[in-house]
Parts: C-alpha cells; structure tokens; sequence
DNA sequence: CCAAAAGTGTTAGAGATACACCCATGG
DNA sequence: CCATGGGTGTATCTCTAACACTTTTGG
C-alpha cells in the first residue's frame, strides 16, 4: 500500500490501482536539412545517462496534450508547436520502478522560426539525425520508430510540413524535406503538380539571394485556405 | 492524499500524481444486416440506467490490450474478436468522481460464430444500430463516434471486414457489409473487380441454399495469403 | 563562359468509373 | 411464368509516372 497525492479522494481510489501515467513526445525537427528527433540524457537512474524521450508525469488537473506541451516547455524550451497524439504504451515492467503508462505524441518544431531557448543549450539535450539514434532509455526505441512511423504516414495526407519550414520557402526545399522524411526521391515535375492541385502553396514574387545559380522563387503555405477545404472533406496528397 | 493498492511502491508513488486508468471498448457487430455497437446499462452513479461503453480499470500488472479483453469477456461472455487501440482520453473532468485516464479500443465480434454467451443475456447489456444511438455516459459519445471514424478508416485499407462474417460467406454479403459500414453504395461490377485484384477471396463450389432467387456462391477469406502479402507490404484497398 | 540548381509539358499506361443484360431459384 | 436477386464485360476517363532541355545566377 502506498500513498499518493489524489485529492480527488473518493471510494473509487481505494478499489482500483492507479499507475502513474506520462506522456512522451517524438518531437521532430528540421535541422542542418535532415530529420532529427530532439532527446534528453537521463541524470538519475534508471538508465542512468541514456537517451531518453522527452516527457513527464502527468497532473491531475492537466488535460493529456496540455501535459505534453507543459513538458516540452519545461524540457527544452518550445513553445510553439505542432501535436499529436498516436499511440498508449502500458506493457507492466516497462519501467522498473514502477507501473507507468505513457501516451506517446509526435510533435513538430520549427527551427527556422522558433531556436531552442537557454534550456535546450544545456548538455543534456540534443537533437539526433533519425537514421544515427543512441539506444534509448524504456521502451522509447519502439515509441520513436512508431512516432516516426506515424509521421510519414499522416505526411502524405495532411499538410504537415510546413510546420518545419519557415514562413517563405522555395520548392526545392520543400521536396527535400518530403524526401527526406518519407526516404524516397520524387519526381520535381510530378511533385509540382501535385502541390498545384492542392491549391494552397501561393508564389511570391520574392527570390532567394546569394546563391550561385539561379534564385528559387519563395512560397507560401495557405494556411486558411486548407482549412476551409479540409472542413469540406478535401484530401490532401502528395 | 488517499491509500491506494499499489505494490510496486517506491519513491515515484510519492511525488507523483496516480490516475485511475480504464480501457473502454466501442465493440462492432453485425446483427441482422446492421452495424452495431454493443453497451451496457450502467447500474450504480454516477449516469446510473445511462448506457455506456463496455470496458473498466486495468489491473496493474496486466497489459493494455489484455486488460480490454478481459473485461469483454466479463462484461460480455465474447471471448474471440479483433482489437485495436484508437485513441487515449483524458480531459480532467470526464468523470465526476476523479481523474480517469481511458485508453480506448474498437473492436469487432463475430456474431455468426460467437454467439454472445449468459452475461449477454441479462437485461443490462445490449446491441445498439449505429444510427440509433441512446445518450452516452461520461464522454462516451464522442469516443464512439471517434471508433466508428477508425473502423470506417481501416476497413478500407485492411481486411477487417471478414471478423465480422461467417467463414463462408456470399459477395453480396460482403457487399452490403461494406455499404453499411461505409454508408456508400457500392457499384457491385467494380467492387468484385477490386475484390479479385486482391487475390485474398476463394470461391467454394459450394451455394447458398433456401432462397428464392439463384443461390449466391460461398466464399472464404484467405487469411495466411493476406498475411503473407501484408509483409511483403501490399495494401488492400476497396 | 562555366558550374550549379531552378523551372517547365507531353505522352503512355494504369486504375477507376459508369453502365445493362442474362441467369438461376422458389413459389 | 413471374419475381427476386446473382452474376458478368467493355469503353471511357482520370490520374499517375516517366522523361530532357532551357533559364538564371554567381564566380
């Protein structure tokens, strides 16, 4: 028998067992041009100085995505990002200490936009490439390839990739950023087609500057636009 | 601060926060032609004769999906079906008595095969169309209503369908199956088309019998060839 | 003027859709 | 022989995939 903080006291919490609960987040990036995934070194046992996805206990009057943001934040600064939720973990002895179950959600940040704040410049956070990751802490190796998984799937479906460009890009680098993320090359024709049909990546008449070849012309991502055909059923495909 | 069972005690029981967890079941069946939802008469407060997902606490050492099982068969008496997690709630307040954290399933039981045993019998357990739906417990209308999103996602990418079918079963059968999950008509030329394209059906020589118009061929679902197919990574799409 | 990457259309093939009649069975 | 639903093929269209050269820029 143990004793826990639960104000929420009723008879309820006397018959049934309460495990702890997190959340975890595979929290993607675009840095340097590849794909990486921001971790955490552990200080304190157990997997004492492993890698480790960020995350933490939930409280009791924090709702699950609320609780995710509030970790990230705590842990390496962002603020601003995009969530969601794929998949519970709750295997019994997955953690030795104790029975934990944790809701696993991959997030996006925007380096462009948002450079990781003082938290994230201390020696225990750093961002890995996906394809170079340490051996994680728990069960974190399995929530990263599933977290990753999930990612390139709903990729393909929803504009989610400007989450990691910033506001003006060129579409050559947002081909780089689909290739790199579903690991596959596409063609620059087909894929400009395809990004025409959707409707919602307007030209601007701004070039990039400073290169030694010829200037690629900006973009920009329209963000209500997609809304209102998402909300009418619209699909999004590349 | 309250006394809960909880063996595997140790410093983290201390500092943090211990929910109750539950898994909640929106379970699937074909009855008489229709889609339905199976769910239970609650018989204590809070939402006492409210009508609520199957499901309850997991046990702590007792895994997530073993946990759903298990309180199907209590619940239920259904012992054989398909499973598959969706989504996990958790807004604080979702339960009036204290904070629960849901992990939620869908899930498919064959009613030609398994009829539903004693415990299904009693009066507080019972089979709801889809589109007859009484008010909800907690916020089980939304979590059901999210399940059918996912049944109705997936079954068109894997061969769901056949969990909720005889082994031998007609192509207009599983036609009208398709339509009523789906909630589309179908055209029946091209759905057979795509059905063969799959290579996954056999007909049998074997006929329907007792009707009073020709007798639609016995087919079966070969499931060793789906999953063979399914890792060598083949989708299946009707 | 050279190197490097940006930008741009067409054609062929595959897959999806639309569509109508004959067949078998029981009553 | 009638009513009911089972079973079958083709033509069109749309979407996808393959593919090569010209343009712009900095050095």
């Amino acid at each position: 028998m143990t004793v826990v903080e639960n104000d929420n006291s009723d008879l309820y919490s006397y018959k049934y067992p309460h495990p702890a609960v997190t959340v975890d987040c595979v929290v993607f990036g675009l840095d340097d041009g590849a794909l990486k995934v921001l971790l955490i070194k552990r200080l304190d046992p157990p997997f004492e100085d492993s890698w480790a996805l960020p995350g933490g206990f939930i409280k009791m009057d924090e709702d699950l995505q609320d609780a995710a943001f509030r970790e990230l934040r705590e842990e390496t600064g962002v603020a601003q990002l995009y969530l969601e939720q794929f998949h519970t973990y709750g295997r019994p002895g997955r953690d030795p200490r104790e029975r934990v179950i944790t809701i696993a959600y991959f997030a996006i940040v925007n380096l462009f936009e948002h450079k990781l704040s003082a938290s994230t410049d201390a020696k225990d956070v750093a961002w890995f490439p996906v394809d170079g990751l340490p051996a994680l802490a728990f069960d974190h190796g399995e929530i990263l390839r599933d977290g990753l998984a999930a990612l390139q799937y709903k990729v393909r479906r929803v504009p989610l990739v400007f989450e990691f460009l910033p506001q003006k890009f060129t579409l050559p680098q947002l081909q780089q950023l689909y290739e790199t993320i579903l690991r596959e090359a596409l063609d620059k024709r087909n894929f400009r087609k395809k990004l025409a049909a959707t409707g919602v990546v307007d030209a601007l008449e701004e070039h990039q500057t400073g290169v030694s070849h010829r200037a690629a012309r900006y973009h920009v991502f329209h963000r209500e636009l997609w809304e209102k055909k998402a909300e009418e059923g619209e699909e999004f495909k590349i």
